[in-house]
DNA sequence: CATATGACGACAA
DNA sequence: ATTGTCGCCATAT
């Protein structure tokens, strides 16, 4: 079975799953895409939690500034920009212009999502 | 049950 | 642009 704890922080993994390869979101954002308004620490703190060899793109999570949300001098946040940068995401002082990148699911990705938690029953 | 802790966010200086 | 405060909320102790 799974527990309620379960079921949300997966929701919040897959929502970020659904993230396509160069754009980005926030981590508020995901919270209210999985269902859950005013969660953003809870997706940080998904993240902080992934299982082992996930595939995440982990990455395209930034805060609602479009900052990376880690230290500016931290191996983290440099992993990241490099991710991010590699799939064509400018980076420009530790921050990317959210107007640009943003993700913008669509009528179909919304409504097709929410069906993992239907069928949970 | 009481506190402390965040990969957060909005807002006021 | 920065910094501090406060609100938020699941977890950890």
């Amino acid at each position: 079975m799974s527990t309620e704890r379960e079921r949300r922080l997966a929701r919040i993994r897959d929502t970020i799953a659904d993230i396509p390869r160069g754009s980005v979101s926030s981590y508020g954002q995901i919270a209210e895409i999985a269902g859950i308004p005013r969660g953003a620490r809870q997706v940080g703190y998904a993240l902080r939690t992934l299982p082992e060899g996930h595939e995440i793109p982990w990455h395209r999570v930034l805060q609602a500034s479009g900052h990376i949300a880690f230290d500016g001098d931290s191996r983290q946040f440099a992993e990241q920009r490099r991710r991010l940068e590699a799939e064509g995401v400018a980076v420009i002082s530790g921050r990317v212009d959210m107007t640009r990148y943003r993700w913008q699911p669509d009528l179909d990705e919304l409504l097709w999502k929410p069906s993992a938690a239907w069928d949970e029953t």
